[in-house]
DNA sequence: GCCGTTTTCGGCCCGACTGTTTTCAGTCG
């Protein structure tokens, strides 16, 4: 077990622990224990080596000897005990907005309540009203969790899908009966969540594919499919589509299979228009010979029209714009020169000041924009005031070590319920940027919460709305906001908007991007990483940039550190902002 | 369960909200 899973099993235990109603201390010494594997500098095996666990802070003799056990034999028997001592289904309840393990366990021991349906039925025999410490407001409240949760279910992050349908394309692709091999559908055009995994690939041997297929690990069951269709479920859970095709069709068909439905639908009209027929085999004309073509961009050709790329076929507009030429042309991975918002261990971070500049380096960034918690909140070890005085002094130590690399000290600033932020104006006017963001109270009336976001915006400090509508995807809907008019206020005052690059979150949402960057809002690609990984997360937010149509114009990452340099330093003095009146 | 130390046990991070209560427990971030 590497690191990541030692924390994950800490994690568990402590979730089952407070479901058993321990001592809220033991169950947050488990959880400060995981957290405390997480951020270690050392490698895990060589502490378990020389024996030397219990000495990092935050890890005792119990949890020591746990982590040994771990690494030593890949499982922990106290984990698998606690596991066993509740019904399976019982920690998906957990997932319900508002049920924490208290009521959980209430639930449990008042009425027998074991799982998500069972729960379902009790909430519509009105029977939690009458709970000690629950009412009307908390079933209705329990059973809306539950219609979340079931509509989240069989959906999956595009970063969660991804692994597996790399490896699977592989594995195809080796197949010794399939000559071509790839990847369309939802997960091609890079949404956000996608339900299932589409492909295409050459064949004319469905049944040694078929045959192939039953053989591979990571395929769980094959679920049917007719002769060129195959169906097939991965131990993930995902359901896989595969269509076998000719050499001749593949175009056709991987076009086809990519989608959307409505882009398909304006493409096939367009060659009606034309006389002739576009289906997954071919494109065809009056007197049914089909047009040859070896690839997408000549099927696209055959239509008038240059290439447009998977991302953009959504049918909102891109075939008008490919007539006319006016097809944006996508930022591109090379064209990020440095990423803002990056936690460090100075709160709820696991990389050190030195590591974030060493592995944005390796990323082949210029600068980075480190920006940790601000004091409200403490649940993520938000910075006080002396807090921030170390950290600007270890920040300007650092500067000096590494000259040709940009280092910009900011803060992700709590925006508070009134809108403002989270120090007085002569502290946040030291930093070189910051990043307002909701972190609490996020079911304020409508009115209220675009208020509240209005106001930060306009905060003469504001350099960047973090994470405009709050939503996790499959997990939490966004806050209730009127987005439009945030928008418009951050244009107005030159303020930027992140776009949230970390897989559960990719907010400001892509429907979005365009919109905004018509008004001639300015948006920055934030990983809001919290790890070495969690850096590399920054290309979802590229993917999404990508899909929402945005060029190198639109993001800030775009430009150089000199010209960053000189960006962050205006908004500051407030002279330009980028968008505004200013500029 | 961990820490620090006052070597044997007491303190451990919290603010705000919500819905339940009638003064507070549970949840969230």
């Amino acid at each position: 077990m590497d690191r990541k899973d030692v924390a994950t099993a800490l994690e568990e235990v402590a979730v089952l622990l407070e479901l058993k109603g321990e001592n809220p201390f033991k169950v947050r010494a488990y959880q400060q224990a995981a957290r405390a594997v997480l951020s270690l500098e050392s490698d895990l095996e060589d502490l378990v080596a020389d024996g030397s666990v219990h000495k990092v802070k935050g890890i005792g003799k119990t949890i020591a000897a746990h982590i040994v056990e771990m690494v030593r034999t890949g499982r922990l028997e106290y984990l698998h005990e606690l596991v066993n001592a509740f019904p399976a289904g019982l920690l998906e309840l957990l997932q319900i907005q508002g049920l924490g393990p208290k009521k959980v366990k209430t639930l449990y021991d008042e009425l027998g309540i074991t799982n998500l349906g069972e729960l379902e039925y009790a909430c519509q025999e009105n029977r939690l009203v009458a709970l000690k410490g629950f009412g009307a407001k908390t079933q209705a409240r329990v059973l809306t969790g539950i219609e979340n949760l079931k509509k989240y279910r069989g959906r999956f992050l595009w970063a969660e899908v991804e692994p597996a349908a790399l490896e699977l394309l592989e594995r195809i692709e080796a197949c010794p009966d399939v000559r071509r091999a790839a990847l369309a559908g939802s997960f091609r055009r890079r949404k956000e969540v996608v339900k299932d995994l589409d492909m295409v690939a050459v064949s004319s041997a469905p049944a040694k594919v078929t045959a192939y297929l039953k053989d591979l690990a990571m395929v769980d069951a094959l679920t049917g499919g007719a002769d060129n269709k195959l169906t097939f479920r991965l131990d993930s859970g995902l359901n896989v589509d595969l269509r076998l095709v000719s050499a001749e069709a593949f175009p056709f068909a991987l076009q086809h299979m990519t989608g959307s439905k409505d882009h398909n639908t304006q493409l096939r009209q367009r060659a009606k228009t034309r006389g002739w027929k576009l289906n997954e085999y071919g494109l065809f004309d009056y007197d049914g010979q089909s047009r040859p073509v070896t690839d997408e961009g000549g099927l696209y050709g055959l239509l008038d029209l240059p290439f447009i790329p998977p991302e953009l076929r959504e049918g909102l507009g891109e075939i008008e714009a490919a007539e006319g030429g006016d097809l944006p042309v996508l930022v591109e991975a090379g064209d990020l020169r440095g990423l803002f918002h990056v936690h460090s261990n100075f709160s709820d971070g696991g990389l050190s000041l030195p590591e974030i500049v060493e592995e944005c380096r390796k990323l082949g960034y210029e600068y980075v924009g480190l920006s940790d918690h601000s004091r409200t909140a403490a649940y993520a070890g938000g910075l006080s005031v002396d807090d921030l005085e170390r950290q600007f002094a270890e920040i300007e130590a650092l500067r000096e070590r590494v000259p040709d690399f940009g280092l910009f000290w900011g803060i992700e600033s709590d925006i508070l319920t009134d809108g403002s932020l989270d120090y007085p104006d002569e502290v946040l006017a030291r930093f070189d940027f910051v990043i307002a963001s909701v972190h609490s109270n996020f079911s304020l009336p409508e009115p209220q919460m675009t208020t509240r976001l209005i106001r930060a915006v306009q905060n003469p400090f504001t350099t960047i709305l973090g994470h405009p509508t709050g939503r996790l995807l499959l997990a939490r809907e966004p806050y209730a906001v009127d987005l439009s008019a945030v928008l418009d206020a951050a244009v107005e005052s030159g303020t930027l908007v992140e776009i949230n690059a970390n897989p559960h979150r990719l907010d400001l949402d892509w429907r979005e991007l365009r919109r905004a960057a018509r008004k001639g809002l300015k948006m920055v690609i934030c990983p809001d990483a919290h790890s070495a990984r969690g850096l590399g997360d920054a290309r979802y937010g590229l993917y999404i940039a990508r899909k929402g149509w945005l060029t190198k114009a639109d993001l800030v990452n775009c430009v150089d550190r000199d010209e960053t340099a000189r960006l962050l330093r205006e908004m500051k003095s407030g002279r330009a902002r980028p968008g505004g009146n200013g500029a």
